[in-house]
DNA sequence: GCAAGGTC
């Protein structure tokens, strides 16, 4: 008898192959692609391996105007950048898993699992009819799970697989239909090809981004004081009324306190604790080093991986900030106290290891957690990345540290004012968790009814600020928080919103014009779209389709109509819509003014020589452009001499006048005057003029290289 | 050319 097992990655594949017999053997086909063999009973089982979605859904038509017949087809070939090494596992299904006497589904417990392992076992294995088919059910990648769950299989649950199908294909009818509408209503109105997109998830994102500029373009500020003092020893004390918004009363204040001493009033001690953080997650992992390095949520899931597929972390793409002990932190600590550094903070560990888990749970993965393998050869950044995810793990299983708080209230001419200090009492787990300041400041000596001299009154005039700008890792926790697409897919959404140049900014996530006329625009057409209703909508049928209230077909023959009457609309309106778009897209490029027509530059991009450039937007009636180094960024600094922006560029960066010329005698430098004669090909060496002033090369080039600094010229010549 | 969701 021979059985095939299908899991959803290659290591689900692994701990499976290993729970049913520890003599499993790994194999591994066309030198690429591991499964495992092993003997059960009468049993000769083979466990293969998807790379999660092997199937992606396409049009039966391509050049039909929309799309609303699709059928699977292998994900390499629908996708042909990023998916390839989807082919080769594929092929090793194909290749193992036909003409078995039974077929095991084993991938992840929920809806996406269940369609990869259907997709697998239909149009891989041959297994249509799905009657040689069960089901294996389990919430852990633990052995005793798995057991169990092998030994307890259950039916395929065709609902759940339609529920899978029905969510690719309502996503697919609305985002790619919509998307190619508008691009369309572009060409049509412009005669020009702009890149847009929208879908249930990238474009609520977006919503949440315009909302947020809208809140700080009505924001009023209000001006208000705070009014501290300086006393002996240089002690900063607040007026207890914190922000005053009563011009009076800030006066009054001051003029009540102004030359008088200050009485120290009351003065009080309290202690508090503060419990170590909680294991990582991906989210948790993402934000956390978006603040201590800087790195972004796509780097990070990027550096986590590779770490993970290398050994020496675990599954990164997980919800859970639970380490269960099932886990054997004794052992990954005994192996990772082979590092020296490391050593250090595990000798220090409680004898008794209970970890800080937090809240959120993941069915499938534990908590981000190092194996206890260690890594050799890493790079600074994913070193970086290896030792956070150490540290983190290491001080989640240390006691929570101490701090004892000292408040004082001074009484002047009556006002109140206070102060604050903190110092630690106990470090615990901050000792051993590099990334976290610690709040250690000194007590002042002083005591109740003490006298002291005041050496300044300060009022400070401030304004009330407006909220803040998301960032990429604030984002991504809004988007967890409102269950906007998953923990995979998180930070390629974001990095989807500045490729379309819908949004900008690094610090401070800005939107463009164009990302908000996007808003704007589908507000109007489908609110639905650019409002989570979508998201909600769908979770609702799909429930539905779930729990036998309705069927994969009514949903999606529903959803086709509603694409249907969305694209109606944006069809009547097409001219409108083009012309707001890509008009808006320019305005998203003006980088400043045109020196000889007033008209605006924008920044253009030529096909021809694969580069970026800037242009007068009144081309051809005005021929102004300049050149620009790759990876050009615009300041908002205009330059003194001229008023063009200044541009920043380069590695390290520098910054100079968007016109490389100015400033410099016009006559001279575009006239190159012959040096010499070339070392190389014997062609005329000339001195010639670039952004980063003059430099000696061949006449001969491109097609001879070479160059050399004025002051090098004499000894080449040699 | 276009989505969102898995994964290396």
């Amino acid at each position: 008898m021979h059985e095939v097992i299908v899991c959803e990655k290659p290591t689900s594949a692994e701990k499976i192959a290993k729970a049913l017999s520890p003599s499993a053997k790994k194999k591994v086909y066309n030198k690429k692609v591991k499964y495992w063999e092993l003997k059960k009973g009468s049993k000769d089982i083979t466990v293969v391996s998807a790379v999660g979605h092997l199937y992606s859904l396409t049009p039966d038509n391509p050049k039909d105007k929309v799309y609303f017949d699709l059928h699977w087809a292998p994900a390499y070939e629908v996708n042909k950048r990023g998916s390839g090494f989807t082919k080769d596992y594929v092929r090793a299904i194909k290749k193992l898993g036909r003409n078995a006497d039974s077929y095991i589904h084993a991938c992840d417990y929920d809806t996406e699992g269940t369609l990869i392992g259907y997709n697998a076992l239909k149009y891989a294995c041959g297994q249509e009819n799905l009657d040689k088919v069960s089901r294996m059910k389990f919430s852990t990648l633990t052995k005793k799970d798995l057991l169990e769950a092998y030994d307890n299989r259950i039916e395929l649950d065709m609902n759940q697989v339609d529920t899978g199908i029905a969510r690719h294909v309502l996503d697919y009818y609305f985002g790619v239909n919509i998307s190619k509408a508008l691009m369309k209503s572009v060409s049509n109105a412009k005669h020009r090809f702009l890149k847009l997109s929208a879908g249930r998830v990238q474009t609520p994102t977006l919503s949440i981004l315009v909302e947020r500029e809208k809140e700080i373009k009505d924001f009023v500020p209000e001006p208000y004081w705070l009014i501290k003092a300086v006393v002996e020893g240089n002690i900063e004390v607040n007026h207890i009324d914190g922000k005053i918004f009563d011009r009076d009363r800030a006066e009054e204040i001051m003029t009540k306190c102004q030359g008088k001493d200050a009485i120290v009033d009351r003065i009080s001690f309290s202690n508090s604790t503060t419990k170590p953080p909680v294991p990582f997650n991906l989210g948790g992992l993402q934000s956390e080093a978006y603040n201590v390095f800087g790195f972004s949520p796509k780097k990070t899931q990027t550096i986590a991986q590779n770490l993970y597929t290398s050994g020496y972390t675990s599954y990164p793409r997980t919800s859970s900030q639970k380490l269960p002990e099932s886990l054997d932190f004794k052992s990954i600590f005994t192996q990772l106290g082979y590092d020296g550094e490391f050593k250090k903070h595990i000798d220090q560990l409680p004898s008794k290891l209970k970890p800080n888990n937090g809240k959120k749970d993941d069915a499938a993965h534990p908590a981000i957690h190092p194996t206890g393998i260690l890594p050799q050869g890493l790079s600074k950044d994913d070193k970086k990345i290896y030792e956070l995810i150490v540290y983190r793990f290491i001080s989640v299983f240390f006691e929570a540290a101490k701090f004892e708080t000292m408040s004082a209230t001074l009484d002047i001419e009556g006002e109140k004012f206070r102060f604050k200090r903190r110092r630690v009492t106990h470090k615990g787990w901050m000792e051993h968790y590099p990334f976290r300041k610690i709040d250690d400041e000194i007590f002042p000596d002083i005591k109740e009814d003490d006298l002291m001299k005041v050496l300044e009154l300060i009022s400070d005039e401030k304004e009330t600020k407006p909220p803040a700008r998301y960032n990429q890792a604030s984002l991504i926790k809004e988007l967890e928080k409102r269950e906007l697409g998953t923990k995979a897919t998180r930070a390629d959404i974001i990095d989807k919103l500045y490729d379309r140049k819908y949004i900008t900014g690094t610090q401070q996530i800005e939107v463009n014009q164009l990302g908000e006329n996007m808003i704007d625009t589908l507000s109007i057409y489908c609110n639905n779209l650019t409002s989570e209703e979508l998201t909600r909508d769908l979770q609702i049928k799909l429930d539905g389709i779930s729990n036998n209230k309705s069927t994969r077909r009514e949903i999606i023959d529903e959803g086709e109509k509603d694409v249907k009457v969305i694209l109606e609309d944006i069809t009547k309106n097409s001219n409108e819509i083009g012309s707001k778009l890509y008009e808006s897209y320019q305005e998203s490029n003006i980088i400043g003014t045109c020196p000889t027509c007033g008209g605006n530059l924008v920044k253009r991009y030529s096909p021809k020589t694969k580069s970026s450039f800037v242009g007068c937007a009144n081309y051809p009636d005005c021929t102004t452009s300049y050149s620009i180094p790759k990876g050009t960024n615009f300041l908002k600094k205009t330059c003194e001499k001229c008023g063009l922006p200044i541009i920043s560029f380069g590695k390290p960066r520098q910054r100079a006048c968007l016109d490389s010329n100015c400033g410099k005698d016009k006559t001279k430098i575009h006239k190159p005057t012959e040096v010499g004669k070339c070392p190389n090909c014997g062609k005329p060496l000339l001195k010639r003029s670039g952004r980063y002033g003059e430099f000696i090369g061949c006449k001969g080039f491109p097609k001879c290289k070479f160059t050399c600094s004025v002051d090098e010229l004499e000894s080449k010549l040699k």
